[in-house]
DNA sequence: TTTATAATTAGAATAATTCTATTTACATTT
DNA sequence: AAATGTAAATAGAATTATTCTAATTATAAA
């Protein structure tokens, strides 16, 4: 194993698989750790890349399983740009996203608390939100 | 014809495509009529369906690009939820979608100019949006 | 250890979107 | 008004993204 997630990450999965009554199986593992090795927001086809390195018979099928198991989990969010396929993204502090429409670099973006109480304060009585996406298009400049 | 744009709309579309150096194609002007017509946030597919009352020969690739030739010209706005298929949204004031997890309804939730200046302080310098697209999933209860 | 269930797998199927090559419509110039 | 050049529409194929299916394997519990 060139990886390794580290125990506290480990430990976490293990807690949030449990909670749904879910096994902490090599390829879940495996999946988890990549997205957390490098934070950046690959597709589903890129984690199939990155975990082949580690499990590589695995399939692009059992990649959506196992990312779709960690987003119920609450492990991995997903992030939506127009007509594209659809990112992930171990970060789970309150953040939006930003892509520059330049580079296509995708950008996290926290947000502090305030912000986003403020945000829900455009959801009418009766509406009771679980999450929300926030991304941002445009373009940045950063040579400043 | 059944449906029609009002002169007011019409004369929006004329000026934004002319500005794009673009023509008021019949085809263009029923995507716009349909997309105007009921406010929802249907699908390319559901556009089709709707279009094709007016112009039954319409093929799914030209709604395609009359609803990419629409957003380009900053008249219709397209709507991200996680593993879906775009949808289309002719509502212009700014504001923000929610979709309710248990009929899949979604709803427009307007946002006034304080909400949106305050999102906009989460852009670090050198980070120009062009748009943005804020998403809540969660549950209502609009039985109160 | 048997049993039951959950998960993985490959590959097929479906859905969503884009591309291609041809035809048609439009606007401009003669 | 006819010819010309360009933009747009078209059908259908191609591609991409995602989900489903049925068979196999792994795991946990009895």
């Amino acid at each position: 194993m060139v990886y390794s997630l580290t125990d506290k990450d480990k430990e976490g999965l293990n807690r949030a698989l449990k909670g749904k009554g879910l096994r902490p199986t090599k390829q879940r593992t495996s999946v988890y750790e990549v997205i957390l090795r490098k934070k950046d927001h690959p597709t589903a086809d890129e984690v199939l890349v990155r975990v082949r390195r580690e499990l590589p018979t695995i399939s692009l099928a059992t990649v959506y399983n196992c990312l779709e198991t960690l987003v119920e989990c609450g492990l991995v969010r997903q992030v939506n740009f127009d007509r594209a396929p659809t990112r992930f993204c171990p970060n789970l502090t309150p953040h939006a996203h930003f892509k520059c429409s330049r580079t296509g670099e995708i950008f996290d973006l926290p947000m502090d608390p305030n912000t986003v109480e403020h945000l829900k304060t455009i959801l009418p009585k009766g509406f009771l939100a679980e999450n929300f996406d926030l991304s941002f298009v445009g373009s940045t400049n950063l040579s400043q």
